[in-house]
DNA sequence: CAGATAAATTCACCCATATGTACGTTTGCG
DNA sequence: CGCAAACGTACATATGGGTGAATTTATCTG
């Protein structure tokens, strides 16, 4: 079940990240199409937690730097590490497409860092993005770093759906693809969940972390690449793990 | 009206704010003693969005960077300039006071920006913190840059409240503050709102903010130095708001 | 490896809460 | 300056969602 009001929440901080400029009360129900009442109460929870403020009187309202500020104490723990992010920024123009390092969220993958490819066409994805573990190549790099029995438990709780064609539904059909991987010493998924989206990843523990690090674009332009990606990727893990 | 379930979803950034590890679902249900089903409910919402993730498989959740992403876009824009931070940071060595910098919401200020001092007894406050615009020094510091238009309009949502002895509780009291905050050129309050709390306080226009300083403390402490303050205060400004 | 204990998850029902409606206030325009 | 349209706010009510109890799943213990 979702919680609406705690989603709501959220729909408005993000709202906020892209207009970058107050919004007044009927201009927020109006783009989400929400009740003026209810956007006044929800308006109202946010100031008064001091989460939203008034930059000017009748200019409506803005999110105050708390957010920064909770943001950044969370995030400060556990910071990943320097080198990660020259890894993937690194990646990144060497490849042309867009990397992102992913972590476990239950049946999930999240991207905990992205840089995107300057490519006009590229996979658009942002840190938070979340996709589907076993039908994903960075999901999979992270399912590589399982034990059996934890794999085992996660297949319990996916519910298998057919995305794509090519989306392996059972668990004998990622076990498969996670042994193919294993042998060619690299994970990849052609369109296995996202429309026309090839990706290639491999895992990325860092301390008691288990992560993984994608490459990820148009399936026409990594198509009979991944061997070489792979390769680089590799690499640039190895150069930079020391660093 | 609250709106339980957003006040909900801040609850929780800031418990791990503060707590700064991951925590399983029991522990959080606990903590606020929310039942096991609603925690479970909000937990698996905010995970749905990518806003939580599981760093290691039942080692309980953890806020992804995607706070981080979106707050940092939300408060690149209109920042505060590098000087008002400096600003305060030198006030609060020089006082050895608690500084802050305030901004209008509503009948409310908030500190957007605050340096707390050092001492032990203190002014404990922090950003998002708000305080009545009529019954405090930072607040009346704002209430001198409206119009007697947008004041008034203003007062008549005010509900007037006895927070102690010397809150002013009519209009006219307030009004009557302000007169004689103009005349000795900065405003000031003795546990107008908070118990033994005092604070000094000048406008602070940055563009077309208007914003407030404060420098707020034990009554013990700021007692007679209000002149002595309020100068320093307003030294520094002076100096600040060139660089 | 049972058996016990604790945690996570599901579900249906009833109450808290989101919303429709109405009212007061502000703003924009002629 | 007066009127209209837009905006913000209050409140009662029906209904969507939070909760307690039941069920399943995981973990501990002897």
């Amino acid at each position: 079940m979702i919680v609406r009001q705690a989603a709501n929440v959220l729909e408005i901080l993000e709202y906020f990240a892209r207009v970058k400029k107050p919004a007044t009360l009927a201009e927020i129900a109006d783009h989400f199409g929400w009740p003026r009442s209810s956007t006044f109460n929800l308006l109202t929870t946010l100031a008064d937690k001091g989460y939203l403020y008034e930059p000017r009187p009748r200019a409506g309202y803005y999110p105050t730097p708390r957010w920064l500020v909770l943001a950044r104490e969370v995030s400060e723990v556990e910071p990943l590490p320097a080198w990660s992010r020259a890894l993937i920024t690194s990646l990144s123009s060497e490849t042309g497409e867009t990397v992102a390092i992913a972590a476990p969220a239950g049946v999930m993958a999240v991207f905990i860092d992205v840089i995107e490819s300057s490519a006009a066409i590229r996979y658009f994805a942002h840190i938070g993005h979340r996709v589907p573990i076993h039908a994903t190549s960075s999901g999979r790099a992270l399912l590589l770093q399982y034990s059996q029995d934890e794999r085992d438990s996660l297949y319990r709780k996916i519910e298998f759906k057919q995305y794509n064609p090519s989306t392996p539904i059972s668990i004998d059909a990622v076990e498969a693809e996670l042994s193919k991987s294993v042998e060619r010493g690299y994970c990849q998924s052609f369109a296995d969940y996202s429309r026309d989206l090839a990706g290639v990843a491999v895992p990325l523990p860092i301390g008691e972390r288990r992560l993984s690090v994608v490459v990820a674009g148009p399936e026409f332009r990594i198509g009979d690449r991944t061997a070489e990606i792979a390769a680089t990727l590799k690499q640039s893990v190895e150069r930079f793990r020391g660093k």
